[in-house]
DNA sequence: TCAATTTGACCACT
DNA sequence: AGTGGTCAAATTGA
């Protein structure tokens, strides 16, 4: 195992340098081909590697873990001003070990979610300011909340609508009502603001901004503040009622309506690293592979018929954990997903330079 | 009629 | 003074 990790990390390392430099070498394949066959290959050399030491499932077993120690060591995105302390994600309590919300990005830039945790500090001052005159109460204005009042953010992205209604916001399990949207400087797409439906009802100071990115329209970039008080508020029925520490729920794809799976176990749900499976998918076709992996994502063709057969798998992505999980914890040894992914890709690229 | 959205204005913050 | 977050009146739609 010491032999396939610096090759492990290194083919992460290069997936991501692909995925970075995928805007501006869209449009020259061959740089991407190049890219592809060079990640593949050293997928390809772990695969083997790990293969002659693996001689038992339990030492396979084994590498899992140890694979999966060091993806836990990736780093989760931190920014903002003031960090978080640095073991709990201060918006829902979690440690940032176990964060939630390490979303399964769907969409097509390939760019994984990432929840980037924010503190500021500072209590929510009262919405109203009352007075009790000794004869009389006086309603002064409405004190304007502080920027930033709400002491913690998560940011979150997802992929905007393809279809339909692109002005919608990803679908995220809560309702929301719009109070306000607003040009940003340097932002071509305006901001939109959004609380609690039941606000009023349940004082739920859970807030939400919405704003697509300057570089990727496609994408909303999604910031959470403040914890949802209210219980009953989820229009979620098939994953449950989302808890209050359960942090934002995941988005699910409104372009196709379909409610997304819950990605990771929490154990490795740090992990913000993530391949892109676009990446193997367009040049190699991985979908049988990663189709049956429990956190592949499917986006429904809305060309296609109704109907199960008619769905067809056509956008994946893939963290690197998931890989992992794909590499080691299958214990057959002759049809895992590892065999599966390369299998097809070699076959794929044979079929491509014919 | 009521809830949701839009939009200009207000205000906190830098 | 500029920017961004929020308020609230006006508007829209069910």
């Amino acid at each position: 195992m010491e032999e396939a990790l610096p090759l492990l990390y290194h083919g992460c390392k290069l997936a991501k340098d692909l995925e970075k430099s995928l805007q501006n070498s869209a449009n020259n394949p061959e740089i991407i081909l190049k890219s592809s066959e060079e990640i593949i290959s050293i997928f390809s050399k772990i695969k083997e590697k790990i293969s002659l030491e693996q001689t038992s499932i339990n030492v396979g077993h084994d590498i899992g873990v140890g694979i999966q120690q060091w993806l836990k060591t990736s780093t989760v995105v931190l920014s903002g001003r003031d960090q978080p302390t640095p073991s709990h994600d201060p918006m829902h309590g979690h440690k940032i070990s176990r964060m939630k919300g390490i979303q399964l990005p769907y969409e097509e830039t390939g760019i994984g979610f990432k929840d980037i945790v924010q503190g500021s500090g500072g209590p929510a001052s009262d919405k109203q300011l009352l007075i009790n005159a000794p004869d009389s109460t006086v309603t002064l204005p409405k004190q304007r909340k502080r920027k930033d009042s709400v002491s913690d953010k998560i940011v979150k992205r997802g992929a905007a609508p393809i279809m339909g209604n692109l002005e919608l916001p990803p679908e995220d399990g809560y309702t929301w009502r719009k109070y306000g949207q607003k040009e940003i400087m340097g932002s071509t797409y305006p901001r939109s603001y959004y609380r609690c439906t039941h606000q009023k009802f349940y004082d739920c100071p859970a807030k939400k901004q919405v704003q697509r990115l300057n570089n990727d329209p496609f994408t909303f970039e999604v910031i959470y503040r403040g914890t949802h008080t209210c219980h009953m508020s989820s229009t979620t029925p098939s994953t449950g009622e989302p808890l209050p520490d359960q942090g934002p729920p995941s988005f699910t794809d409104t372009a196709a309506g379909i409610h997304l799976p819950q990605p990771f176990s929490s154990s490795l749900s740090a992990t913000t690293h993530w391949l892109s499976m676009q990446i193997f998918h367009d040049l190699v076709g991985v979908s049988a592979a990663v189709a049956s992996t429990n956190t592949a994502v499917a986006r429904v063709d809305s060309c296609g018929s109704a109907g199960p057969s008619a769905v067809r798998f056509h956008d994946y992505q893939l963290p690197v954990v998931d890989m992992a999980d794909a590499m080691f914890n299958s214990n057959s040894s002759s049809s895992n997903s590892m065999d599966l992914i390369f299998s097809e890709h070699k076959w794929d690229l044979e079929e491509k330079k014919e």
